[in-house]
DNA sequence: ATGGCAGGTACGACCTGA
């Protein structure tokens, strides 16, 4: 089973290079995060055309999950769900669906703005409510992936400069401290699971060069539940899309399960 | 030190992102 996550900045924008990249990369499931488009716009057509099926939860102008699988698989999405039952929300995300026997859970986690402000402060409670229901679900279904923008890059080697950026948002202790609770519930970080380069990134700021110039942090991950992480064959970024005119600042992560 | 780019909303700036 061959797994992706993208952050796509508004899938009305992103759509075109989204089914380019499926017609590429013909993953079994993609996890995407900020559509910015309410249900009604999401755009199913398109989706099936490619050979995709869909599920998705949106709203307007901001946030924005969904989670898209090869119609040719013929998995039903099971068990779906919008949003964490712990944690009341307006904001949309949080989706996850049984597909082939995986639980597959694509997540948008909050910005966080700065550190000490109300921004921040939702994060790290959003983040805890997400550490307890990951453990029941644990308990309810083991073969978990969840895959999104955590916004948090876990070492100082996810950050293209670790001293400007310390104890900054995104790099603070408290937000890496969230991220390990997580892995400590049973998950791997399947990125981590290989070798790779240094200095690889998943998102790039727009403004000065940034990605010309590597100025990155690596914030998108794969989040492996124990028995599935042992059968992660790869893992690895891909920087495609970050190249192309009009790009997300983001690019997609993809694993490959020997599922 | 500040803002720099991009998308959405809506049509003039402002909010958010990371």
């Amino acid at each position: 089973m061959k797994l992706a996550t993208w952050n796509v900045n508004s899938l009305k924008v992103r759509l075109p290079q989204v089914l380019d990249w499926l017609a590429v990369h013909p993953v079994d499931a993609l996890c995407l995060q900020e559509t910015k488009l309410v249900d009604e716009k999401f755009p199913v057509a398109e989706i099936e055309a490619a050979g995709y099926r869909a599920v998705f939860s949106g709203q307007p102008t901001y946030n924005g999950v969904a989670i898209l699988w090869r119609a040719d698989r013929g998995w039903q999405a099971q068990d779906l769900v919008i949003g964490n039952p712990h944690f009341p929300d307006e904001q949309k995300r949080l989706i996850a669906a049984t597909l082939g026997g995986v639980r597959l859970i694509s997540a948008y986690v909050p910005n966080g703005q700065a550190v000490g402000s109300d921004k921040y402060e939702y994060k790290l409670r959003w983040l805890d409510a997400l550490s307890v229901w990951l453990a029941e679900e644990l308990a309810a279904r083991p073969r978990i992936v969840v895959a999104g923008d955590y916004n948090i890059a876990p070492e100082d080697r996810d950050v293209h400069d670790p001293v400007a950026w310390a104890g900054q948002v995104l790099c603070s202790e408290p937000e890496r401290g969230r991220f390990q609770a997580l892995l400590a519930l049973g998950f791997a970080d399947a990125y981590r699971l290989f070798e790779q380069p240094e200095k690889t990134f998943s998102w790039w700021d727009y403004r000065q060069l940034g990605f010309q110039k590597n100025r990155g942090l690596r914030i998108d991950h794969l989040l492996v539940s124990r028995p599935l992480a042992g059968g992660v064959t790869a893992c690895s970024i891909d920087r495609a899309p970050r190249k192309l005119p009009q790009p997300s600042d983001h690019a997609p992560v993809v694993a490959e399960l020997s599922v």
